[in-house]
DNA sequence: CTGAAAGCGCTAACAC
DNA sequence: GTGTTAGCGCTTTCAG
C-alpha cells in the first residue's frame, strides 16, 4: 500500500532530473537555474537562454515539495465541499477555481461526504500539505476540526452559511430568510393549506431554512399542515415519491415546498405524470435557482442564491488576506425570489 | 501574489510546531516521534502515549511536504477531469475518491474546462508535487503533455475513451459502439428520417459517438437527413433550442439523436412543451444513462455507461501499479442500450 | 550577475 | 526500544 521509493539503479525508469543535474548540464550554479526557473533575481540573457535549453531538453519539472519546504510556503488553497454530486457545491467549486486562477494559487478539492468525521480527517491531511488558505463548506464542524483550523495559522473561510461567530471569515446566506421568504410568497399567492417534503440532507442548512419557513407561517396565523421527512439526502427520486406520499395522506395541500431545487424538480415531475395541475391544484417552491428548473415545461419558483459568487468571494478573501489586506470576517450575499409557473 | 512567510517573531501567530518541538517536549528524540506517528518501528506502549499526548496537546499535524521529500513518495493520486459541471464526471470522480478512500492514497482534483493548454499547465503543476500517480480523462493531449506524463515515471491512466495505444494505461468505453447501438436501435424500432443535434463539447468523446452513429445508418442504406452542431459545451439549454430549430428546418424527421442525455433532455422537454408527442411523432436518443433521464415523465432511451465504475477501476489500476501488480493497458468498459419510452 | 553554505521538517539507515 | 547521522531538492542569505 505504502508506496516504495524507486531506487536509483541502472535497471528502474530514471527518476525526474533535479536542479543540481540541470545545474551540471548547463555549468552553472543551481541557484542560477533556480533564479531563471522563477524569475527572480538578475541572471544574464546569455545564461538564462542556456538554461531553459537545457530545462526544455530534459524535460525539467521543478520539484515544489522540495520548493515548498524550502520557502514554508505553496500556492495551494485546499477546499473542502461535502459532494460533488451535489450541483450546488460543483458551482461554488467552479467560482472558487475561476478566481484563483487570476491569481497564482490553486485549488485543492477534497470532498467530506457530509460527515463530520471525514472532514475532520480530511482538514489533517489537508493541512499537513501546508496551503496557504482553507476554505470549507459549512459551519458545523467537530470541535477538533474547528480548533485545528484556528490553529492553522493561514486563512480560514466557512462558506454556505453565516455566523456571528465564524472561525475566521465566512461568506453565505441567510438560510432562515430564504425559508421565509418563500413562506411570504406562498402566502401572498393566496395558499393556505402548505406541507413540507424534507430530505434531511445532514448539511443542516435545509433544516434552517426550514425553521425560516415555518416560523414566517406561523406569524400570520398559518401553519405547516403536512411533512413527510426522509433521513436520507436530498434526490430528485424522493422529491418524486415524496410528494406522492404528502398528497395522499393530507390530499387537502394547495403548496408544497421543498429543501431544493432538486427535490422540487422530483415533486413537479410527479405532478406532471398524475395529471396534478400546477399551480392551480398545488404550487410548488424550491431553493437554490438552479438552471435545471427554469427549464422545466413549467419553470419552478424558487430562491436564487448566486453560487458561483459564494465561491469567488470566498477565494477572493483567502487571496486578499494572504496579500496582506483585512477582508470583513462575516460576509452575507444576497437572495432572492424567482418567481416561476410553479406558484 | 506570491505568499509570503510568516516570520517566527513573537508578534506574528505561532507557526506549526514541528517534529522537533513535539520530541523537546516529550523528552524523546525525533525519530520515536516519527515512529509513533508512523507506526513504524517499536516504541514501548509507555513512551508511545507520552509521545500521543504530547503530540494531542500541542496539535501537531504532521510536515508532510518535508515528509514526501525525504522519502520521495507521496500517498497523493492526480486527477484530471475537464469540468465539474458535467455530472459525467463528478460520478467518475465519485467512482475514483470511493476506491481510493479504501487505500491510504488521496485524490487532487485538477479541472482542465476542455482545453489542451490548460490540461498541459495543469499537469505540469501537478506533477511538480510529485504525485504517486495520474489520471486523466481524455486521449487527446498537447504532445509535450504526452511526453510530460510519459516521463513521469509513474503510472498513468488515460480514462472515458479507449485506443490501442495509451501513454500508460486506459480504461473507457468504445464510443463509435455507443453511436452504433442507438443508430440500430433506431432502425430497429422503424425510425427511418433521422436527425442530429450536436454540441461541439470539445471532448471529441461525442464527435466520435456521432461518428459510429452514422456509420451505421449507412450502413443501412440510410443517412443523417438534418444535423445542426452548435460551437458550445453540451447544456441542456442547447438541447432545447437546438430541436426546436432542427425540426423547424427538418419536419419530416421522426427521430432525434443527441450527443448526451443533458442535451437529450433538453429536446424531451422542447417536445412536451410544444406538444409533440413523444415517441409517436418524434423519437428522441441520449448518452449516458443518467439517473434523471430515468426520472423524466418520459425516461430517456439512452447508452448506459458505468461511470462510477470507470473511475473506480482507474483507481486500482494506479494503485494496483504502486503495488508492484501488472494490470492490462487496455481496459473496455461495458455499454449497454436502455430502451426508455422516448423511442 | 553568479556562487557557496546552511537549512526547511522529516525519514532511511545505521548504531547502540 | 531508542538515538544519531545524513540527506531528500530546493531557496535564502550572504559573499564575491
Amino acid at each position: 500500500m505504502k508506496p516504495t521509493r524507486l531506487k536509483k539503479t541502472k535497471e528502474t525508469k530514471r527518476d525526474q532530473p533535479t536542479l543540481k543535474e540541470v545545474a551540471a548540464a548547463a555549468k552553472v550554479s543551481e541557484m542560477t537555474v533556480s533564479r531563471v526557473l522563477r524569475e527572480t533575481g538578475s541572471v544574464s540573457k546569455k545564461t538564462k537562454a542556456k538554461v531553459l535549453a537545457v530545462v526544455d531538453d530534459m524535460g525539467f519539472v521543478p520539484n515544489k515539495v522540495a520548493g515548498s519546504l524550502a520557502t514554508s510556503s505553496s500556492n495551494l488553497i485546499a477546499v473542502i465541499v461535502p459532494s460533488l454530486r451535489n450541483q450546488v457545491f460543483t458551482e461554488v467549486l467552479s467560482g472558487v477555481t475561476d478566481y484563483l486562477d487570476t491569481t497564482g494559487y490553486k485549488a485543492v478539492i477534497g470532498i467530506s461526504d457530509y460527515k463530520r468525521e471525514k472532514e475532520e480527517q480530511l482538514v489533517r491531511s489537508m493541512l499537513s500539505w501546508r496551503p496557504s488558505g482553507l476554505i470549507v463548506s459549512n459551519l458545523t464542524h467537530s470541535d477538533r476540526t474547528r480548533k485545528i483550523m484556528a490553529n492553522a495559522n493561514i486563512p480560514v473561510v466557512e462558506m454556505m452559511e453565516t455566523t456571528e461567530d465564524p472561525v475566521d471569515f465566512c461568506v453565505g446566506l441567510d438560510h432562515i430568510k430564504a425559508g421565509a421568504l418563500m413562506a411570504r410568497h406562498f402566502i401572498d399567492q393566496g395558499y393556505r393549506r402548505i406541507g413540507y417534503v424534507g430530505c434531511n440532507d445532514r448539511d443542516r442548512t435545509a433544516a434552517k431554512r426550514f425553521k425560516g419557513f415555518a416560523a414566517a407561517l406561523r406569524k400570520d396565523g398559518l401553519k405547516v399542515e403536512g411533512t413527510l421527512e426522509y433521513d436520507q439526502p436530498v434526490s430528485m427520486e424522493l422529491g418524486k415519491k415524496g410528494i406522492a406520499a404528502l398528497l395522499s395522506d393530507y390530499p387537502h395541500l394547495d403548496a408544497v415546498y421543498f429543501p431544493n431545487d432538486i427535490a422540487a424538480i422530483g415533486g413537479l415531475f410527479h405532478c406532471l405524470e398524475a395529471g396534478i395541475s400546477i399551480p392551480s391544484s398545488v404550487a410548488i417552491g424550491g431553493f437554490s435557482g438552479l438552471k435545471i428548473g427554469q427549464l422545466m415545461p413549467v419553470p419552478l419558483t424558487t430562491v436564487r442564491v448566486g453560487r458561483f459568487e459564494v465561491g469567488q468571494r470566498s477565494a477572493r478573501i483567502i487571496v486578499d488576506r494572504l496579500n496582506g489586506k483585512h477582508p470583513n470576517h462575516v460576509n452575507i450575499v444576497d437572495i432572492k425570489l424567482i418567481k416561476g409557473g410553479t406558484t
